[in-house]
DNA sequence: GATGAATGAGGCTTCATTCAT
DNA sequence: GATGAATGAAGCCTCATTCAT
């Protein structure tokens, strides 16, 4: 058989072109991102798209699902990174750093699906098909706090504190950059990290 | 029909018991704050306060105004406090630490519209009738941004971070707490606002 | 107290005025009927009962319930009847009689209910919510194959026929007369069930 | 342009191989007789075809033109038997039995056509293009009720019965056959017929 | 002959709001 | 002050249909 024969039967993809969705994704995360998931209208997603709001149907299979797979999406890659840098046995203060970093890295990559997740992932969390948003900030929690506890029994992190209030403090310190944060902004994710990371571990007064 | 007639009974006044009004909007600041202002339907208040959604309509013009009186009244107290602080000529990091205390002070009495300024004021704020949460937000980084900007140069905090990376990590750091603060919890405001305190300065490690 | 005093604090009933909605029922069941369940539109039924079609929505939630609830409403009735004889005692000619005479009373009663039960009870019983439909139609069968076969037993019926035909042969007659029935027209719902009878019972042809 | 040019290539005939086509209207009436005629999707029998929605149009114009023929090939053959039976010079009494004979055999061979023109064909009728219906119709009463009448007229069908009634009765009676008859079942179609006929003719009941 | 993608009309439903009582 | 009933705009979604490839 020559090797151009244009590939005799292949076989649709039963979800549509996979990068059609994903610049449909986009362009609804963008959207879902600015004005809201609820305040967001369909046909707005729609206009933004290019095309009649009845068309998008044709990619999914609602608004819910668009945001489902926008966040599910954002989630598995996170959690690539975030599983990389947990088994990569480091100690505490280096994990903290290396989880701050990756999250800033996400924050670049989704800034979209991440401000998503900041602002609607309470309410959707109720509905069945989002309780993976419940089961990923549980699993977050314990890699954080776990973190935190291994660092001040360690004694690299101060005993003084209430560690839950830490907990707290570190993570939405970090995840609300995602409210305004811009891509290809001054500072590099990395930048912004080690600064965040000078703040949250060192403190912003002067030693004296 | 006689001109005097249509005075004849004399109506309820239009702005009902103020009493009764801020029990209401109690109780929709609370349902706002859970749901989201556009995923909370004028109904679902009023079954909050045992009355049919056309009720409110005697108390309130509109849903919008609903928010708009509580998020306006959130702001007026907000500043009264702020504006203590400022005036009071304090230095650079004690003015830091008595605006962070006014602000969990303010949470810990206005958790609902706290919560609700956080998540829908930048939606809002693009309607004429909600500018003066951009005036305020302006008027806010003006304060913090020029306590930041005096504490650098008196040398109290460092001068190796970006300023405005610092402001929006101080700012965010504390509003955010909003979002998980219950008023009656483990800890007063003023124990929290020193927790807070003690990590934005100093840091969460141990200085070696 | 006076026995005029307006009746104090009468409770306003959770389902709306039950007049208004049975009202509403028999409009929505007529229009039903004439064009089928799926062909029909909400906003045909609201014209038809001089509103909008959302305010249909203040007294059903969906144009599925207004079917259910006609649907109800009619096997409801339909069984008081149906029971009443199954319990008298009578023996299997007479029980025939009494529920054919009984049958095109409730055509006579609810012609539009009963007209829409013949064309879509197949459909909607797929849908959980209709599943007492099946639950009908197997009590139905029971009670009707039961009796003609006491009558086969007891001699009273022809035993060289197949039962399950005479079954539905009985059956279908009576109740395809929905399909033409009109209240008020030329015969009684007794005097039609009279010919039926004497059709189903003796035959169309003379006896030689 | 020239007069020519548009048969320059000749596309493929309008009407496609004919059993091609029997297949899909085969596909479609199987699913319009179980869903009903509203409910079924075009993408439905694609669906069940193998094939994807758009692709029916290549052979049909429109749902519409489906039905149309599935229901005017059943009435073309089934007026064939009719006729044949009418011009027969039969009796009233054998003319009933064979045009009964003749409609099972036609529910055996157009199930799905039979019960689709039972459940459709009054909504249908309303559309011009469906006239022949309503024409069908006619003729059909014509040919019943006038054998019926004859058979009174001769003395070998009772008199004391409403004409009217009596044909509706046995028209419904065969017809609704449709909708539980299963080819291939116990008995054969001739078979029904002849205990229909028996008990049409000579009543449930045992003569005493 | 068939696919993939889109159109556009229309359907069901929700909801803020109004208003007579 | 509140209720019951309705309005009207808008939202999400479905579906027959079209058409370039």
């Amino acid at each position: 058989m020559p090797s151009n024969s244009s590939n005799a039967k292949k076989k649709p993809p039963v979800t549509a072109t996979p990068a059609r969705r994903r610049e449909l994704l986009d362009t609804a995360a963008e959207v879902f991102a600015a004005q809201g998931y609820n305040a967001t209208t369909v046909r707005r997603i729609a206009d933004e798209a290019g095309m009649l709001a009845g068309s998008l149907y044709y990619h999914f299979d609602s608004k819910e699902s668009m945001v489902d797979e926008i966040l599910s999406t954002f989630l598995t890659e996170l959690w690539a990174g975030y599983d990389a840098v947990l088994e990569a046995g480091l100690g505490p203060r280096e994990t903290i750093e290396a989880l701050v970093t990756e999250s800033f890295r996400e924050i670049d990559r989704h800034r979209a699906a991440v401000a998503i997740y900041q602002k609607e992932s309470k309410q959707l969390a109720a509905l069945p098909r989002f309780h993976y948003l419940t089961d990923s900030q549980t699993k977050f929690e314990k890699a954080w706090l776990g973190t935190l506890e291994r660092g001040v029994a360690d004694g690299v992190f101060r005993t003084d504190l209430d560690i839950r209030l830490t907990y707290r403090f570190v993570r939405d310190t970090v995840w609300v950059a995602a409210s305004w944060y811009r891509p290809g902004g001054q500072h590099s994710p990395e930048e912004i990290a080690r600064q965040y990371l000078s703040m949250v571990l060192d403190g912003i007064s002067v030693v004296t």
